[in-house]
DNA sequence: CAATTTACATGACGATCATCATATGAAGCC
DNA sequence: GGCTTCATATGATGATCGTCATGTAAATTG
């Protein structure tokens, strides 16, 4: 059948989200093929009228993620400024929501550990993506901060890494500990002493 | 033909062994069965004399693995106390020795982020070794600390996340660069001033 | 209205995988 | 010295996978 002018576009768009969500979830060796043109409500056919391969698949779903993940740090951070914005991002990442909710949650976190399964082609955008994250945790930091980058990494690295930990750990009390005790640090870290209530990451 | 008395138990840990490594760079889900019992020198077919399933076999891995650690770890530390041997891990951690080989390496920093990967199996033991990591930590801290299971928790996100992430990226130089100030960040927080130099962190 | 285009479907390929049934063959036991 | 035992080998099973060749049908174009 003929479809409307932009209906390619559409669906790859379309294939491109859900391989965004699978991919987090079941990381890029988890996602099939097939069972992620079924969720989009297509066959397996017409996968390669859209990508290359499945590597170049996750290539682009990887680049997406990230966009998503720099709108939703915006959207977490409102209109506050300096550490205020940290803090708002701090709690609303390191929060039982954002645990539970992997296929729409920070990248970083979820492809930490996927770095071997992480096809070459979709190796550049990770960095890139990693490389924005810090930049903008650093464009918040107290003026006072003697180096405003090596911190942001740092803090970058506890962040993801306690998320990807809260998630790998069973015990749902070992897990919310992880949980809370970065988020305390991360915010004495960046000057924050009182804590502030949980905000969840996404607010849709 | 007939073996020895132990030969069944020593390939069992020969098994066992090389599915530790393997884990460990590729993942659960990249080791295969018979690629697996090719690398101790057998075929495919005697696996399930040892192991009841492919499951079983990682949890039983994931556990050796955590028992190496814990001998690694008390290597690194050698007989210094408090938070002199605090630092020492930090440093024999936080290195491109460590980084690149992740088959011998922690396996805190290995399994994050197979959160949904690791079979059940296998849970119990991982959430055993984390919590045995961050007692270790926390025995070590200085004697003032508020909490001291709480700032070690947040001291092995870190830790595990800058190791991940250092991993995932692509650029060495960035990757270099988030070891290094990982590093020197829980080297104060932890109280230790001045850094000192790196150390591998295997000593073999 | 007929021809062409094209997004997607059907179906098949070879490869890889976990698992298991069965064979092998040598060492210990009688 | 033949019989039994048992650690490992051989080979097959069905399932799943990425990839691609080919078919189909409808909307645009003339």
């Amino acid at each position: 059948m003929r479809y409307s002018s932009d209906q390619k576009l559409q669906t790859r768009n379309r294939v491109l989200k859900a391989a965004a969500a699978q991919i987090r979830t079941h990381g890029p060796q988890g996602v099939g093929v097939a069972a992620l043109m079924q969720e989009v409500g297509l066959t397996h056919g017409g996968f390669y009228a859209h990508f290359a391969s499945k590597d170049a698949l996750i290539a682009a779903a990887v680049k997406t993620m990230f966009e998503d993940a720099d709108a939703q740090r915006h959207r977490a951070i409102e209109n506050r400024s300096g550490p205020a914005a940290l803090g708002a991002f701090i709690d609303s990442y390191l929060t039982a929501d954002h645990r539970d909710r992997p296929d729409r949650g920070c990248p970083v976190a979820c492809l930490i550990g996927q770095s071997a399964r992480l096809p070459a082609l979709a190796r550049p955008a990770f960095d890139t993506g990693v490389r924005g994250m810090v930049r903008l945790m650093a464009s918040y930091l107290p003026e006072t901060t003697p180096d405003p980058m090596a911190l942001a990494s740092s803090l970058i690295a506890e962040l993801a890494g306690a998320l990807a930990l809260s998630r790998a750990v069973e015990d749902e009390a070992l897990s919310l500990r992880l949980l809370e005790q970065s988020r305390l640090a991360l915010r004495a870290r960046v000057g924050l002493a009182s804590p502030s209530p949980e905000r969840p990451y996404h607010d849709h």
